[in-house]
DNA sequence: GCCGTTTTCGGCCCGACTGTTTTCAGTCG
């Protein structure tokens, strides 16, 4: 049986939860599903511990019944509940609703009527009509189910939020200059500054809703108007995305924002806190149940300030704790992208990079930072040419001759070290003690077992010269699954021996991830937010790697490099007496 | 199936749109 890490359960719990819907099961009951999927995905240790030590009753949405059901998993990979509904209806039932219009009934109804039970099932069954002759499939209805499939197989995947982001300033800021529009922000999960987003959605104020439907057909970024509504437009831009327009009042945009920006979660566990205090929330603001007097609604910290909590910042509305802390008054001031004063993982032309040193001085300056890391690769990764001795040391010759210059962020004289096969590193003790600071990163080892992968991390983690830990689990969005690892071991180590871990702010690594920078806070361990920039315009990405951070609580404090250069010298493991 | 500022039983978010079996169920965000 494979180690299962908490995502792996969640996904079995969903996959429950969806066919249990489908069977036609108490709305309850999958719901409690779903909700106990949402918190062992983003429960901070592995659920396996949490179950060794019986605990799993203190996960949120986890009673005795779940319980066991992680339990039957962690041990079998299944539980009875999701076999016993996996031998009615096919699993893949559950793809059929990811379609667009697609429920619960209609697949259900699909299966039972048609036999349908995969998107090609269904296309075949439109083709040769057989859903049209179903009672309550119309001619717009299969329509439709049409659309759906096409937009199920062109949108399904879900877009970086380095694309969606910069696509969404755009289109903002072009519509910010029609007449009559007040406020217009990206809403949904760019605004929670989400790795990855499902649509991209923009919400506007607008004191003249038909002078801006008048506006959309001619603004550059736009191709075409797909959908027009009173409060609502679908605009498919130059780029391809297409981008979803909401239209309110301008007297409620606190109300609107709040409610579009979710996570629906949140918005749920905010609506029940109200039910609660005899009031209700909605998009058009904050109203007494009793006579539905409307109390708030202008900002977002009138609807939060009226139901008793400070405003959570968008990044950790996941209910997630955010309401206990808002509550508490004990919502963390989260690192911002302006507490930032170097980058610490940057490469040269030396190695695989594409800038000069100077050059990265100078982009360092111009970010405003103190300090700037060159890290480049290390003699064992051949592939990318490596420095040796003799090269190391004419690139420590130019960084001084530019340091010893004075002007601009102070150049560091970094390297990325390659783990190796037991957790060794590329250089002996007398060379690593020459660097101003050392990140070892795994390069290799992709389908490695999880304790072989794990034991790699913690041994390199023990040399008292591996100053960082570099993109933990090597995954890359969409692209690479992250390496199998034990996370929370190799936190604990972080914390036990100084170990700083990274937050590669590369936008389709983000690695390490929000739920683990989120462990790494809980457990006393610093992380470093560095952008592992191979040409001096990608130094800019150090936002991603902020909005991450932040997604993970983490503030000011956790960041070694929002220290100055030298308390985040002093912070480094190699600055520290050796241990006896 | 979970859980407690009203509860160990009886609740468990809000509003809009759409099609059609035609005034309500299904779906969505």
């Amino acid at each position: 049986m494979p180690e299962l890490d908490n995502a792996a359960v969640a996904r079995l719990l969903e996959q429950a939860a969806d066919l249990l819907e489908i069977s036609g099961a108490d709305k309850y009951r999958f719901l409690a599903y779903r909700t106990a999927a949402r918190n062992v995905r983003s429960w901070p240790e592995d659920v396996s511990k949490t179950a060794a030590e019986g605990r799993l009753t203190q996960i949120p949405g986890v009673g005795a019944k779940l319980a066991a059901a992680i339990e039957s998993i962690l041990a079998t990979g299944s539980f009875p509940e999701l076999d016993e509904v996996a031998a009615v209806l096919p699993p893949s039932l559950v793809t059929l609703m990811q379609i667009p219009g697609v429920g619960p009934k209609t697949a259900r109804t699909l299966y039972d009527a048609a036999g349908v039970s995969t998107v090609d099932d269904l296309e075949r069954a439109i083709a040769d009509g057989t859903v049209r002759s179903l009672p309550g499939f119309g001619e717009a209805t299969v329509r439709a189910l049409l659309e759906g499939i096409e937009r199920y197989r062109r949108l399904g995947e879900r877009m970086l939020l380095s694309d969606a982001l910069p696509l969404a300033e755009k289109v903002a800021a072009e519509i910010a200059a029609v007449p009559g529009v007040v406020h217009v922000e990206p809403a949904g999960s760019i605004r929670r500054r989400k790795e990855t987003v499902g649509d991209v959605d923009l919400l506007v104020a607008s004191e003249e809703p038909a002078a801006l439907a008048r506006a959309l057909p001619g603004l550059p970024v736009v191709s075409d108007v797909i959908a027009s509504g009173e409060a609502f437009h679908r605009l498919l831009t130059s780029s391809g995305i297409e981008v979803d327009l909401r239209v309110v009042e301008p007297r409620c945009w606190g109300a609107a924002l709040q409610h579009f920006t979710g996570s629906a979660a949140h918005n749920v566990a905010l609506r029940e806190r109200a039910k609660r205090m005899g009031l209700k929330v909605s998009e058009y603001g904050l109203a007494r149940r009793s006579d539905g007097a409307v109390l708030a609604c202008a900002t977002e910290q009138d609807v939060y300030g009226a139901l008793g909590l400070a405003t959570p910042p968008p990044e950790i509305r996941e209910d997630a704790g955010e309401i206990e802390a808002a509550e508490a008054g004990m919502l963390p001031r989260l690192v911002e992208l302006s507490d930032i004063r170097g980058d610490l993982h940057v490469h040269s032309v030396a190695t695989d990079g594409r800038s000069t040193l100077e050059q990265i001085r100078a982009r360092a300056a111009e970010l405003g930072y103190e300090y700037v890391a060159v890290t480049d690769h290390a003699l064992g990764l051949r592939m990318v040419g490596g420095l040796d001795l003799d090269a190391l040391e004419r690139q420590w010759d130019e960084i001084d001759r530019l340091n010893a210059e004075g002007r601009g962020p102070q150049l560091l004289k970094g390297i990325e070290l390659n783990i190796g096969e037991d957790g060794e590193v590329d250089y002996p003790l007398e060379v690593l003690a020459r660097f101003d600071l050392c990140i070892a990163s795994l390069h290799t080892g992709w389908g490695q077992p999880r304790e072989r992968a794990t034991a790699r991390v913690l041994s390199a983690m023990e040399n008292p010269y591996v100053d960082v830990i570099g993109h933990l689990t090597g995954r890359v969005l969409r692209r690479r699954e992250p390496i199998a690892l034990d996370v929370e071991a190799i936190v604990a180590k972080a914390a036990e021996t100084g170990t700083v871990l990274e937050l590669d702010a590369y936008p389709d690594r983000l690695d390490i991830d929000d739920s683990i920078v989120r462990m790494a806070v809980e457990a006393g361990a610093l992380i470093s937010i560095d952008t592992d920039a191979h040409e001096v315009s990608q130094m800019a990405f150090m936002r991603y790697g902020v909005w991450q951070a932040r997604r993970g609580w983490a503030t000011r404090e956790h960041v070694l490099n929002a220290r100055s250069l030298d308390q985040m010298l002093g912070a480094l493991k190699r600055s520290r007496p050796p241990r006896f």
